[in-house]
Parts: C-alpha cells; sequence; structure tokens
DNA sequence: TTTCAGTCAATACA
DNA sequence: TGTATTGACTGAAA
C-alpha cells in the first residue's frame, strides 16, 4: 500500500514500457497479476459455462455475438453491444425467475465486472506505463466500487439470511476462492486511483503516485463512497444509487429529481427513446444489467468534460526533484513546437491537453504554446509545464491516448494493427515521440471495416434500419476503395452535448458513432465537392428531401443540410466536427440500400403523419416518442421556463433593408466593431448589440465561407490601422447610399442627388428611403455592382487609395455565390495603421479575374474587394471627403448617445415596410466583390 | 473576452 | 412541400 514508488514512477513517464509494478496498486504486482490473470480467465469461463439454456444470450437475433466467448465481453466500446444486452436482460424483469437463477446471474455479472477489472489492469500494466488507464478503458472508481457492493447488496438480499454470498458457494457456481479478493484488490484499486474523481480526466504524463492521490483527492472526492454507501444503506435497491454520471449543471449529491436519469445509471449507449425510459423504472437485474454494460463496456461518457468535471481538474503530482534533475535544459520553443503538432495532427483541444497532461487551463496552454519562455527565464514551477510536456512528448502512447479520449476512439483503435477482438489490446510498439500519422492513417482503413462488423448491427431505435447490412462494403464511383465504408449508426454513443438538450433527452441522431470521428480525424482527404453533388443528384432523383437526409442519415436540420450540399467547405478548412456530415455522406453513398432505407423512413413518417392526422387535432404529439420529427425533440426537451405549452416560436429579427444597408456599410468600415461602435449601430439602427453583434459576426464568417471551393478565403482581415469607426462618415455615407437606393428604386439611377448627402444624412434617413418601390428583380440588378465609393477619412496616402476598406467590404454574405464573386486580398496595407488590426496578407486570386468579361475596368479591388467605381461616385466621394464632419455632430448628435426613441428615427423599420420582404431583401445584396 | 466553427430553426421563396 | 437564407446560439480556441 504504501510501496507506490515514487522513484520508479516517477520515472515511468521516461520509461514509457517497463515497471509493471508501477502502475499498479498494492497487491497487483507481478506475481499477484499472473494469478489474477488466471482468476479471470476462470471467472471468465465460468461465467461462460453459467450460461445456461435459459438464459437467453442467444435468443437475441441481434446478439450473435454475444456467443463468442466471454472474453468478447470485452465489448468495443462502440459496439452495440450495450444495448443487446440491456435486451436480454430485460427478459428478466419478470419475477417469476427462480432466485438462484436472478443471484446466478448476479453472480456472472460481477464476474464480468471483474474480468473486466482484471483485463484493465492488465493492459494498464502493459499499454500504458505512462502511469494513466487508458481515458475509455477505466472506470470511474467510485462508480466501479458502488456496482461492486451494488451487487453484492442485491446478492445480499435475495440470499436468505442477507448475507453477502461467497460466490464459490453458491449453488451453480464453480468454486472461486480468489474472487472476492479479487474484487477486494479492485476496489482497492479503485480507491488508490480515486485521485482523479470521475476519472474523466487522466493524467496521461505522468504516472500517479501517493502524493498524488493526496494531493487529488478533494473533501468531495473522499465524501463521494461514503454518500454512496450512505445512499445504499437508505434505498431499496443498491442499484438505484449509482449515480450516472453527473451532467451538467447536476450536483453530485443534489436531488436528481431534475434530471429525467433520476437516480438509475443510464448506460450512455442507450438511447433515449429505447432503454432510457426504461432505467428509472427497471427491476433491480434490469439495473444490473445496466451497470455491467456501463462497467464493462467502454465508457461512454467520454472525456467530455462537463463542467462538473472540469472543476475537478486534475491535480497532477508535482515534478520530482529527479524529474527536474533529468530535464535540467530543454528546449520550450522545440517542445512547443512539437507539441502544437501534435495537437494539430490529431486535433487534440489544448483544453483537454491542458487539464490531462499539464493540469493546466486551456487559457494556460494556449498562452503557453504560443509565447514559451525560454528555459533560463523560467522559474521551477514555469518549467513544470514544458517538463510534461517532455515527457508527453516521449511517451510513445500519450497521444494515442488523448486522441482517444478526445474523440472517443478506444485507444486499442488507434494501436491496433487490425484482428480486433475485444480483447483488452496489446499496442504495438510504436517508434519514435509521435506515432506515425501513416500509421493512424492505415489504421482508418481497418477501421472501416471494423467499423461495419461492430456497428451494423448497431442501430439503435428507429434509425436502426439505416445501418447497412453487415460486411458490405462498397465503393461508390469516384472514390478510392479506402473509402468504401457503410454507414454507421447514428446513435451509438452520444455525441457532445448540444446546445438546447440535456444529453439524457437528445435527439436519436445526436448519438453519433465516435468511429465517425475517427474517420473524420484520420481521413486524409475528401472531396467534399463530389460528395455533396452526388448526394444532390441522389436526393434530387429520389425524390428525398434534405429534412429527412438530413435528420436521419447526418444528424442535421434542414437549413444545415441545404448548406452543406449548397456550398460544401474543402476538406483540409474542414473541423473533424465539420468533416463529420461528410464522412456520413460518404458512407451513405456506400451504402447499396441507401435510397431503399430513405425512402422506408419517408413512407414510416407518412404513415405516422397521417394517423396524428386522423387520430385527430389537440393531440399533444410532443409526447410522442416515436415521431421521427427532431424538431419535436428539441422542443420538448428544451429548457428553460418552457410550461408545457409549446413553447413560444423563436422569433427572429428581420432586418429592413435600411437596416441590412446600414449594417453593411458599417461593415465595409468596420468588420471588427469595437463595442462602442456597436452600441452605435445598435442605438442607431434600433436593434440589440447582440443582433449586432450576431450580424458581424455571421456577415464574417459567410464572406469566408463563400469563398471559391478550394481557396481559403478570408473575411475582411483586421488591418493594422483602420481609423476608428466614426459615427459621422457612417451616417453620411449611409444616407449617400439610401438615396442612392431610392433613387434606383424610382428608376432615378441617372438624376442627380437632390441635395448633398451630408445634408441627408441629416434627415430622418428611414423617411428618405422610398420603400417597396422595387421589383425584386430590380432590386437585385441594382444592387449588384453598386458603387459604394466612400469620402476617404485620410487623404489617400500615395497608392493607398483602398487606404478605407469601406469599398472592399461592403459585400455581403450574398454576394459571392454567384460563383462570380470577385475577391483578392488587398495586399498588408501601409504599415502605420491602428494595432487594431492585423495586415491583411493576400491570400488567393479568383481565377475569374483573368476573365475581361467578368471585369469592369472600373471595378477597384479593395482589400479583397472588388468594387466598381464611376466617375460620379468618385468625384461624390470627393465632394464627400470635403465635408467638415462637426456640422454633423451638430445636427445629429453621435449616436451612442441616442436611443431609438430620438427624433432621428432608427433604421427599423419593418412595420413601415410591409414589403420588406420582397425578393431584394435576399437578393439585393448580391454586390460585386 | 473576442472570434471562430458549426449548427439550429424561423422565415422566405420556388 | 422542399430548399435557401440568415439571425441566433454554443463550445472551443486564441
Amino acid at each position: 500500500m504504501k510501496n507506490t514508488n515514487l522513484s520508479k514512477r516517477g520515472g515511468a513517464g521516461r520509461v514509457p514500457v517497463g515497471s509493471k509494478e508501477g502502475n499498479m496498486g498494492p497487491g497487483f504486482g507481478r506475481g499477484e497479476g499472473e494469478g489474477d490473470e488466471r482468476l479471470a480467465h476462470i471467472l471468465t469461463e465460468a461465467s461462460h459455462l453459467m450460461k445456461t439454456p435459459s438464459q437467453p444470450n442467444n435468443d437475441d437475433s441481434r446478439s450473435n455475438d454475444d456467443s463468442n466467448s466471454p472474453r468478447t465481453q470485452c465489448l468495443s466500446p462502440f459496439s452495440n453491444k450495450d444495448s443487446s444486452q440491456n435486451r436480454r436482460l430485460k427478459k428478466y424483469e419478470n419475477d417469476d425467475i427462480p432466485q438462484e437463477k436472478v443471484v446466478r446471474i448476479y453472480q456472472e455479472e460481477l464476474a464480468k465486472i471483474m474480468t473486466r477489472r482484471v483485463d484493465d489492469m492488465r493492459h494498464n500494466r502493459d499499454g500504458f506505463p505512462g502511469g494513466g488507464m487508458p481515458p475509455h478503458m477505466e472506470r470511474p472508481p467510485e462508480d466501479l466500487r458502488m456496482a461492486l457492493e451494488a451487487y453484492h447488496r442485491e446478492l445480499a438480499k435475495i440470499q436468505p439470511g442477507g448475507n453477502i454470498p461467497n460466490l464459490h458457494n453458491l449453488p451453480g457456481m464453480p468454486p472461486f476462492p480468489n474472487l472476492l479478493a479479487l474484487q477486494q484488490q479492485a476496489m482497492q484499486q479503485a480507491q488508490n486511483q480515486h485521485i482523479n474523481g470521475s476519472g474523466a480526466i487522466q493524467d496521461l504524463s505522468l504516472p500517479k503516485d501517493k502524493n498524488a492521490k493526496i494531493n487529488g483527492i478533494t473533501d468531495s472526492d473522499k465524501d463521494k463512497p461514503m454518500d454512496a454507501e450512505e445512499a445504499i444503506r437508505h434505498a431499496g435497491s443498491a442499484f438505484s444509487l449509482v449515480r450516472p454520471k453527473l451532467e451538467p449543471g447536476q450536483q453530485s449529491t443534489g436531488s436528481s429529481a431534475s434530471s429525467p436519469l433520476g437516480n438509475a445509471i443510464l448506460p450512455p449507449a442507450i438511447t433515449p427513446n429505447e432503454d432510457y425510459n426504461n432505467s428509472a423504472a427497471a427491476s433491480p437485474l434490469q439495473r444490473m444489467a445496466s451497470i455491467t454494460n456501463s462497467l464493462i463496456s467502454q465508457p461512454t461518457n467520454p472525456t467530455h468534460h462537463t463542467p462538473a468535471q472540469r472543476s475537478m481538474k486534475a491535480v497532477l503530482p508535482p515534478i520530482t526533484q529527479q524529474q527536474f534533475d533529468l530535464f535540467n535544459n530543454l528546449n520550450t520553443e522545440d517542445i512547443v513546437r512539437r507539441v502544437k503538432e501534435a495537437l494539430s495532427q490529431y486535433s487534440i483541444s489544448q483544453r483537454l491537453f491542458g487539464e490531462s497532461v499539464l493540469g493546466l487551463s486551456q487559457g494556460s496552454v494556449s498562452d503557453l504554446l504560443a509565447r514559451p519562455k525560454p528555459w533560463h527565464m523560467l522559474t521551477q514551477k514555469g518549467r513544470e509545464p514544458f517538463i510534461r510536456m517532455k515527457m508527453f512528448l516521449e511517451d510513445d502512447h500519450a497521444v494515442h491516448k488523448l486522441v482517444a479520449s478526445q474523440y472517443k476512439i478506444a485507444p486499442e483503435k488507434l494501436m491496433r494493427t487490425g484482428n480486433y477482438s475485444g480483447a483488452p489490446p496489446c499496442p504495438p510498439n510504436m517508434n519514435k515521440p509521435m506515432p506515425p500519422t501513416q500509421k493512424m492513417i492505415s489504421d482508418a482503413t481497418s477501421l472501416l471495416s471494423k467499423m461495419q462488423q461492430e456497428q451494423l448491427l448497431g442501430g439503435h431505435g428507429h434509425l436502426a434500419h439505416l445501418a447497412p447490412p453487415a460486411g458490405l462494403l462498397l465503393t461508390p464511383p469516384g472514390f478510392p476503395p479506402h473509402h468504401a465504408v457503410t454507414l454507421p449508426p447514428l446513435d451509438v454513443k452520444e455525441r457532445k452535448p448540444p446546445t438546447h438538450a440535456p444529453p439524457a433527452m437528445r435527439p436519436l441522431h445526436q448519438h453519433i458513432s465516435p468511429s465517425v470521428y475517427e474517420m473524420a480525424a484520420l481521413t486524409q482527404d475528401l472531396d467534399t465537392q463530389t460528395i455533396t453533388t452526388k448526394i444532390k443528384e441522389a436526393l434530387l432523383a429520389n425524390n428525398i428531401g434534405q429534412k429527412i437526409f438530413g435528420e436521419a442519415v447526418l444528424g442535421l436540420s434542414q437549413g444545415s443540410v441545404s448548406e452543406l450540399l449548397s456550398k460544401p467547405k474543402p476538406w483540409h478548412m474542414l473541423s473533424i466536427k465539420g468533416r463529420e456530415p461528410f464522412i456520413r455522406m460518404q458512407l451513405w453513398l456506400s451504402d447499396a440500400h441507401n435510397i431503399d432505407r430513405l425512402q422506408a423512413l419517408k413512407n414510416e413518417r407518412r404513415e405516422a403523419n397521417k394517423r396524428r392526422r386522423s387520430s385527430g387535432p389537440g393531440q399533444d404529439n410532443s409526447s410522442d416518442t416515436s415521431s421521427n420529427d427532431t424538431s419535436e425533440f428539441y422542443h420538448s426537451s428544451s429548457p428553460g421556463p418552457t410550461t408545457g405549452a409549446p413553447s413560444a416560436k423563436k422569433q427572429r429579427v428581420l432586418f429592413s433593408e435600411e437596416q441590412k444597408e446600414a449594417l453593411r456599410l458599417a461593415f465595409a468600415l468596420d468588420p471588427y466593431p469595437n463595442m462602442p461602435t456597436i452600441e452605435f449601430l445598435a442605438a442607431e439602427l434600433g436593434l440589440s448589440t447582440r443582433t449586432i453583434t450576431n450580424w458581424f459576426h455571421n456577415h464574417r464568417m459567410r464572406l469566408k465561407q463563400q469563398a471559391p471551393h478550394g481557396l481559403p478565403a478570408e473575411p475582411p482581415a483586421r488591418e493594422q490601422a483602420a481609423a476608428p469607426f466614426d459615427p459621422v462618415q457612417f451616417r453620411l455615407l449611409l444616407n449617400q447610399r439610401l438615396l442612392e437606393l431610392q433613387k434606383e428604386r424610382m428608376g432615378l439611377a441617372g438624376v442627380p442627388l437632390p441635395y448633398p448627402p451630408y445634408f441627408a444624412a441629416n434627415s430622418n434617413l428611414a423617411a428618405l428611403i422610398g420603400r417597396g418601390l422595387l421589383p425584386p428583380d430590380e432590386a437585385k440588378d441594382q444592387a449588384s455592382g453598386l458603387d459604394l465609393s466612400m469620402p476617404l477619412k485620410r487623404e489617400p496616402d500615395g497608392d493607398d487609395f483602398e487606404d478605407d476598406d469601406v469599398e472592399s467590404n461592403l459585400g455581403s454574405e450574398d454576394s459571392m455565390d454567384d460563383g462570380e464573386s470577385k475577391t483578392e486580398p488587398k495586399a498588408a496595407s501601409t504599415p502605420a495603421r491602428s494595432s487594431r488590426r492585423k495586415p491583411a496578407a493576400p491570400q488567393w486570386v479568383n481565377p475569374d479575374w483573368q476573365d475581361e468579361k467578368k471585369r469592369n475596368p472600373d471595378e477597384v479591388i479593395i482589400n479583397g474587394v472588388c468594387v466598381m467605381r464611376s466617375d460620379d461616385f468618385r468625384r461624390e466621394a470627393e465632394e464627400t471627403v470635403r465635408v467638415e464632419p462637426s456640422p454633423a455632430r451638430e445636427a445629429s448628435p453621435p449616436a451612442p448617445a441616442r436611443t431609438p426613441l430620438s427624433p432621428r428615427a432608427p433604421l427599423t423599420s419593418p412595420d413601415v415596410l410591409p414589403d420588406d420582404k420582397i425578393k431584394a431583401e435576399a437578393d439585393d445584396d448580391r454586390w460585386e466583390y
């Protein structure tokens, strides 16, 4: 117990493979380990033998894989075993099962846990010498302990006399002389590993040691076992007290009344409508099964740090003096570079890395990685993270563990070379610090085929039928063979909680196979354009809507599907998450029955709708969990003060044309407005600052998005020196623009302005605009190629006519999707600008520009934006430039002080513009870039 | 704290 | 009814 040798373990980080004792808790030394393995073997064999015909292992059509050796009960974390097992065990909810049979089942399940535990421990010892358990292979110690206790108590309740039975004394059980000892050990191990609280955050860099334990246990940690025991004492069934993983916002000891989960454990892989509802009311046996499943299967509550978990940030053991001595001079820059490479290569988040490896927050990691101090400038404390990084880099498996952790990939999947049997993996020795990418990529191929085996059976819930048949491996035309894959079920695992719903209530489509993450992470390139084209063709040809496709195949809403299909980003620009839908699309394309399945689903829905309709109005279909309508799911689960009544539809602000113009103009003046500017605009336009912020953000993002395929578009760069947003100028220009619009609408495009822009600027702008006078098409025509030559705030300084990015940014997100967008980053502006903006580096050139037909000679490229300049406007601009701002201020004080109620009406006029829904709304901002 | 990436879902439109 | 647009929102990153 006491000999958790600091020195040995301290070195473990540097000696990746080796000292077995180093990671084993007391009693898990080598000698005993062998015995334990033997014991485990006996246990599993016994468990296998105990499967009497009455046990329904084999009577579930979907549980064929159960018939493998008990060892295979060490399930792939991504298999759907949870579900099938639950289904299997649910059959025991009948009370007429003989008690001894029940006892046997308990024993069997207990044995499974123990077996798993032994496997895990061995795995840990062999494959994760760095000290941590593989992130997903480890069960939170309390869970394990509580489960063991729960088993015992359930058994005790069943057994007359209430004693915890000695398993080997039970009828039908082979003698297991070491079982209890093993349990004891496991519990001990659990206690020893208590350091990490929930276990969600692993110390991947350093072995745990005694100090760690001492340092790591928080008060709440210490309380947990007591809480559990206390709870067990007061509860009818211990199983009801095994707490589920905490969800955000849940208190560990708080009442779970607010949680739909209640006290029942919910194996995370269980889909809500299938098993979730049963959990709370489940019999002890069912709950036991749940516990077992959740314990022996991959922990699916991945290392996604809930707030609760975050609060229990890993407390890493301090760096030992030996380690300091060992690393007495590190090249921090090099370390940082390598770490950044690794994180980037495997898309490991800084947060995960920081919390798991460094014991630091994401922000600190970012800081460290961005600005590493040289070694000699660091204090001892400051050197610690670098030492940890160094050890991380030297641990052959650390990256795998983190990747696995982040993307819920079983480490063995990333490390294995195939032939995955569900047995604890023996990771191959991998060379040098970073596992070679090639290796990862090649594994991706085997993953794909593996996925078929592991997941094809697994469709849960109503989407199950979407899983393609096992073994299907089709290569869609145009795709390399290694892309030939099949569609995994959508709901195998829980995905990151989306925004609105607690995880337990998540719509099915929010459950995602981690293998999709794997594939997204490991696939080097994918032609998103081709994929979307094929998808569009397929959908069109078969009259399948984006909605049903999105919900059933991608787990996305119709709108998202539309965007994806119409504006697919190139693969290299996508994050792992963003790649996921494309992986799914490709998988879907590879499914020979893809269309059939969707058609079937479509018909199903149609029937359901028909039934619903015929069952009469007033029906509360939100309770219809069989509904395939995702939105119902969301609405029924959205938190907040929803009072049972269908929550009021979220109202969206609809910008008037004037508001849009104003925003675009403001964007042109400053795509990254500061708070005062935002407030000014908010006041000016009668919108909330939040709305303004959102608009700017959306606008930037959509500008970026609309770049031609394959070319990295850049949102308007933050120039280094743009002048601060000038409200007066803004009004001036806006007025000019609005007048122009009005002229156009009245068909007076050529007519000179009746009064100088400045004068107009002081008028009620909203009133100046003729509303609804312009037919949509005309609006569009006129909107394109608009010359918004703006007065220059500063004199053009040399060739820096594009001093202001006013024009350059006047385009909108709508302006490029006609395929003729012309964007080009302007070369870095003159250096002496405000420090607020980054220089805009040239990014790419629209090839269309070679085409003279498309290039108006009057178009000027300014800061990546192409605008037309007419001589008229040049004159106007010049004139405008001469307008002194001061009168404007007097006549119309800068807006921050003004509210929408001020005499000058804000440009909010949707009510005055009833027909602002004219097409122009959507199209008029297709200006030339 | 701000920005980005991804997404939802209300709304418009064909 | 299906698709496109776009305001709003969230979590992660900087």
